[in-house]
RNA sequence: GGGCCUGUAGCUCAGGUGGUUAGAGCACUGUGCUGAUAACGCAGGGGUCACUGGUUCGAAUCCAGUCAGGCCCA
């Protein structure tokens, strides 16, 4: 069977499709895995994907990374789980589902309906991960996918009829439930496929998580103010702010009086003048909540005169004052502590209300005054003039910072806004106005009350909601908490066993130093992050996401924390039958009832839901069966690689991989962690559909082609941002693919005329079978490059360094068609069948199939298409697919470290030689007579490799020279590495007396192998000849080329038969060029006719042999070209020349 | 303000544990070769390796500081 005919030129990207048509029809995944089925386990975790939106080419980064090493450990004899994983729950999805629907608020989906809502939800999430899934397949992602059009089924099934009972196939059998819990249940083991964070395992494991947390102590609810989105009517946790959570925006500034008091509560008059302090604020809101005003201690304060009233404002700050203005005193701001004053909006309900006015009672009940009673300056050192008067306007229920300090000072609480911004019952005309609309109203508000001074548009950095962008604010909340522990000013080493064990974020570090992080320094910035972290907030007032498992008892308001599913069962007192059968989310969940252990009351779950990242720190249990089979478990924990793009993952995916794992088993959650950078547009921006430089995931693939696009991933240094783009993706098709595609083409064009095959034993799982033997040193030295780059590409990638490997890679393939192919063109082109021709081919297809399997976990589909015509095609016993075979071991005894040495040797003279024939510009095609070679002491070049090198250069002889010195002149320099060292300070002096020394005795001395005798400083240094490096530089008027190892100088003498040759060689090229643009095969055989003058005739006819056989013409005709015949009119060497080619029928 | 990363040719980037003249690809110029042609070879121009100090016989590399950019935290 001889190999298919390859084209030429190739649509990768349309191969790519064929060959995913091709893994598809022939199951060619599952066959891998039970190739692999019972091998060592090497286990990888997906971190997944969010379910929500199609992929990005960022990634399809990331995938290729997954999916190289996945392969290259299973090439290894490796076996894998391959489950990909789809994040499903969370804000994210709610938001557009509300954005599909129209809603505009939390209420609008109360009154569409929570279980129809969420069921949106769900159908979102599987229709995306239908989507993803097409996307992965297409990037050559091989995983254990879910069949795409099952999951979209499932998603209408799930809003047609949820509760339809329905029959699946499963991976022992078929499947049945109803909709709604075959969906839950994706991803188990009886079904297979990609893990759904949706799934009940999921969900109750996280159960299990928490109430550990809760018996260990660590999970609370806490007040504390926090952004809060306004829209989504949510807190936004620390976790959230992301880059992109600040926007520059302007807002109305507001300055204002705030009037002292004097003791008796009468107004404060100073000099006669009323006195206030000048506050300002950007959130005008906040007023309706002052509480105090905080000066800095050790800031200087002036007390101004402006008109006929006195103001307050830190000396800093004055600018901020409107027109004229006389200073009047200077004071500390310690001095102004406990001054009292009036409160802008003390006429509100709120702001006398003993203790304020907030929803958690539990914070006021030892607070004795009103805000308007408790009116004073405080001292703060963090008050700063950057900005505002250097007096900070406090309003503890309205800021963080205030809080704190509220908290700390006994101050009344005030927050106004209920949980969508509009302002609550108790503050008067405020009531019911929503916030972002009250800034104008309470400007003129303060007007009227003679306290307005100033207000001017002010730009800032402000927090936005990092889903629908709405500007936050912030709002006295209760949410619930993990504790990460106290953070101790002592060294981790010197914590007692005590304070670790109460310090979940010391044990977390204690984990983090198991684990290998690459790049390394992934370790510093986990353990910054553990180092800063807050407490992990982990509830959200939303609806779609994990039901936090708290119960709260409506009578005693004590708490109980469920650990999974059975308990839940055993303790519900009412409801239970109405969750049955459906999955743990609202609104189901909701109706489970409990009974109070303590007052016997009835407990409803708190309705927050859970934190995402929950759903995904927990999957290295929940897809392992930790619940259901803890062999399993522990067959595949921990995992021995993960990977992710690094910035932002240290406080989402791996702190929450690492902060479970320590909660539930004090283990590291993996072994290894591979992080890389972020993926930007060609301009070196981030991509935005906006700024048009954004580019679609399936636009690349259909332009690019997978492979390029992977190929230009792994040859990237990870940890570095990547330029993402067409021009690097074209650079990267010419620079790798074409070649590679070229020397493929290249030996089958040949085998194919040849008739050439493979033949031999055969073993599928090596199929380039062993190093083939030769006596070619061309050959071998390929051979020995083979196994060399096998060796490096399989350490880099056990070290996860694909960049490496893709080095290495590239100059191999360089090597191959610039140098072996090249120089091996005529033993393929020439006409007898011998030995030398066969082991030409031979070796050639022994690398370049042992190569594209180096190239299988890295190209996936270019080294298929490869194997499937070099061996699949030929080879009956074959296996279907590359992907099957084994990983390359590199053949060590074939390495033969002095013929790379002589290859690298005759290259470089070949190069020089190149290089001094361009000096004097005489062309290759025209022959001359020698080169002169001098390669340093007892070089010497091996006979077939001198042969080559003439051939190279097209010269007739090769003279290697004892000396240099008729070519060059030399210079000595000190071997640094050696003579540095030896002598240390003085090693300058001993550079000088060498250069000092005459070149060509000290030259003559060393090549004899001698040492050189130096006087430095009157003494005598004797410096061996390996000390000592000999550079040459060119006598002036020589045709040479130089450089550290080799010097080569050509004769440029052209006798009367090198320029006959050199005539014959240019006929030869010229027929060749019109064999090609007459349209003739390869193979064709030819009549050539010639007019020319008398003396290129007497040439051709001399060298009429040699044309013939170059140009494949049986006839070698003087005279004009018969009719049907090519013609092209030439001029050579000054004359005209006449060419015409025909075909020969055979 | 603290932590981590980055700064090398016009552009995009490589440069184990310090060592001779700092490399590649692209782009540019010249030239050659051509049945690898969506090519290719050779040569050339283009670098104070961000800056300043320090350690060392010797620093792109190690140390300290500064500047610029990115990310994280405050």
């Amino acid at each position: 069977m001889p190999f298919n005919e390859v084209p030429a030129k190739v649509d990768f990207p349309a191969q790519e499709r064929q060959l995913l048509e091709f893994w598809r029809q022939s199951d060619a995944f599952n066959k891998m895995r039970q190739v692999h089925r019972g091998q060592t386990p090497w286990s990888f975790i997906d971190g997944p994907i969010t379910a929500n939106n199609p992929m990005g080419v960022h990634h399809g980064w990331g995938r290729t990374y997954k999916d190289l090493y996945q392969r290259f450990w299973t090439m290894r004899g490796r076996e894998l789980r391959y489950q990909n994983g789809f994040d499903c729950q969370g804000l994210w999805v709610e938001v557009e589902v509300e954005r599909e629907m129209g809603f505009k608020t939390k209420k609008d989906i109360e009154d569409f309906g929570l279980e129809q809502f969420v069921r949106k939800c769900k159908a979102r999430v599987l229709r995306f991960a239908a989507v993803q899934t097409e996307q992965s397949i297409r990037l050559g992602y091989w995983m254990d996918w879910n069949d795409p059009d099952h999951l979209r089924w499932l998603a209408e099934q799930l809003m047609e009829d949820p509760a339809c009972t329905i029959t699946v196939p499963g991976l022992d059998g078929e499947v049945r439930g109803t909709v709604e819990q075959i969906v839950a249940r994706l991803g188990m083991p009886e079904l297979g496929g990609s893990y759904f964070t949706f799934s009940d395992e999921n969900n109750y494991m996280i159960w299990t998580f928490l109430k550990k947390c809760w018996e260990k102590g660590w999970l609370y609810r806490g007040a504390d103010v926090m952004p809060w989105c306004p829209r989504c009517a949510t807190a936004i946790s620390q976790h959230e702010i992301v880059t992109d959570g600040y926007a520059e925006i302007s807002h109305p500034s507001v300055t204002l009086r705030f009037p002292l008091l004097a003791p008796d509560g009468s107004r404060r008059r100073e000099d006669g003048l009323p006195a206030s302090l000048l506050v300002w604020t950007t959130t005008p809101w906040t007023l309706t909540s002052n509480v105090a005003a905080a000066v800095g201690p050790n800031l200087t304060y002036a007390k101004v005169r402006q008109g006929d009233e006195a103001f307050y404002l830190s000396k800093g700050t004055l600018h901020m004052l409107r027109g004229a203005y006389q200073v009047l005193e200077e004071l500390q701001g310690k001095a102004m502590e406990g001054w009292t004053y009036d409160g802008p909006f003390d006429d509100l309900p709120a702001a006398q209300q003993v203790g304020g006015r907030i929803h958690l009672a539990e914070l006021t009940k030892d607070i004795t005054q009103s805000a308007a009673q408790a009116h004073r300056v405080l001292l703060w050192d963090e008050v700063g003039e950057d900005e505002g008067t250097g007096i900070v306007h406090i309003a503890p229920g309205c800021g963080a910072e205030d809080f704190v300090l509220g908290r700390a000072n006994h101050l009344p609480l005030i927050a106004p806004l209920d949980d969508e911004g509009t302002v609550l019952e108790g503050f008067g005309w405020l009531s019911g106005m929503h916030v972002s609309e009250v800034a104008a109203p309470i400007f003129e508000d303060l007007k009227r009350k003679g306290l307005l001074y100033n207000v001017e548009d002010y730009a800032h950095r402000y927090p936005t909601c990092w889903r629908c962008h709405t500007e936050l604010v912030f709002r006295l909340v209760d949410e619930w908490f993990i504790s990460m522990g106290a953070v101790y000013a002592k060294p981790r080493q010197e914590l007692t066993p005590e304070e670790k064990a109460r310090s979940l974020r010391y044990q977390i570090m204690d984990v983090v130093d198991q684990i290998r992080w690459i790049p390394d320094f992934g370790y510093s910035r986990e353990m910054d992050w553990l180092h800063n972290m807050h407490d992990w907030m982990i509830s959200k007032k939303r609806f779609w996401g994990l039901a936090l498992p708290i119960w709260v008892c409506t009578d005693c308001g004590q708490y109980e924390v469920i650990g999974d599913e059975a308990e839940l069962q055993q303790r519900a007192v009412a409801g239970w039958e109405t969750l049955a059968g459906h999955t743990p989310h609202r609104p189901f969940i909701d109706a489970v009832k409990l009974q109070c252990p303590h007052c016997q009351g009835e407990m409803g779950r708190i309705p927050d839901v859970g934190n995402p990242w929950l759903d995904a720190g927990i999957v290295s249990f929940s897809t392992l069966r930790y619940r259901r089979d803890r062999d399993y478990w522990r067959t595949w924990f921990p995992a021995h690689w993960i990977s992710e793009s690094f910035p932002g993952q240290f406080r989402n995916w791996f702190y929450s991989l690492l902060a479970m794992a320590t909660v539930l088993e004090n283990a590291a959650p993996f072994r290894q962690i591979f992080g890389y950078g972020t993926l930007l547009a060609e301009d070196g921006r981030p991509m935005h559909k906006s700024w048009g430089n954004s580019i679609e995931f399936n636009e690349a693939a259909d332009r690019m082609g997978v492979d390029v696009m992977r190929w230009l991933y792994c040859a990237h240094k990870p940890e570095n941002d990547l330029l993402f783009g067409y021009t690097r993706g074209d650079e990267t098709r010419r620079r790798f693919l074409i070649p590679l595609w070229n020397v493929y083409s290249f030996l089958v064009t040949y085998a194919r005329l040849d008739g050439w095959e493979p033949t031999g034993e055969f073993d599928p799982a090596f199929p380039e079978g062993s190093t083939p033997s030769s006596p070619s040193l061309l050959d071998r030295w390929m051979l020995s490059r083979l196994n060399q780059v096998v060796e490096r590409v399989t350490t880099a990638l056990e070290e996860t360094d694909s960049l490496a490997a893709t080095i290495a890679l590239e100059a191999f393939l360089d090597d191959l068609t610039n140098w072996y192919v090249r120089r091996s063109r005529r033993r393929f082109w020439k006409s007898e069948h011998d030995a030398d021709k066969n082991t030409a081919y031979a070796t050639l297809y022994h690398v370049l199939v042992k190569l594209v399997r180096l190239l299988a976990p890295l190209t996936p589909f270019v080294a298929e298409s490869i194997y499937q015509n070099l061996v699949a095609a030929v080879r009956p016993g074959a296996y279907a697919s590359v992907h099957h075979t084994s990983w390359p071991v590199a053949d060590a005894s074939c390495v033969d470290d002095a013929l790379l040495e002589q290859m690298a040797l005759a290259r470089q003279v070949a190069s020089l030689g190149l290089s001094a024939r361009n000096g004097v510009g005489v062309k290759v095609r025209q022959p001359l007579a020698r080169v002169l070679v001098y390669a340093g002491n007892q070089r010497a070049l091996l006979d077939e490799l001198v042969e080559i090198v003439k051939d190279e250069l097209n010269v007739k002889a090769f003279e290697f020279v004892e000396q240099a010195s008729q070519l060059v002149t030399y210079k000595m320099l000190p071997d640094n590495k050696l003579l540095g060292p030896r002598f240390g300070a003085d090693f300058p002096k001993v550079r000088a007396a060498l250069q000092a020394a005459d070149p060509s005795s000290v030259a003559a001395k060393l090549q004899a192998g001698l040492p050189v005798v130096l006087e430095v400083d009157g003494q005598s240094m004797e410096i061996a000849p390996e000390e000592v490096l000999i550079q040459t530089q060119p006598v002036h008027g020589l045709a040479v080329a130089f450089d550290r190892q080799a010097t080569v100088a050509l004769d440029t003498a052209i006798t009367p038969e090198l320029r006959a040759e050199g005539l014959a060689r240019e006929v030869v090229r010229r027929v060749q060029a019109m064999r090609k643009e007459a349209g003739f095969n390869i193979e064709d055989r030819i009549a050539t006719y010639y007019q020319a003058s008398a003396e290129l005739s007497a040439i051709l006819r001399d060298w009429s042999d040699y044309l013939k056989a170059e140009t494949l013409s049986l006839e070698l005709v003087p005279g004009a070209p018969p009719s049907g015949a090519y013609t092209e009119k030439h001029t050579l060497d000054g004359e005209e020349l006449v060419l015409g080619v025909l075909q020969l029928k055979r």
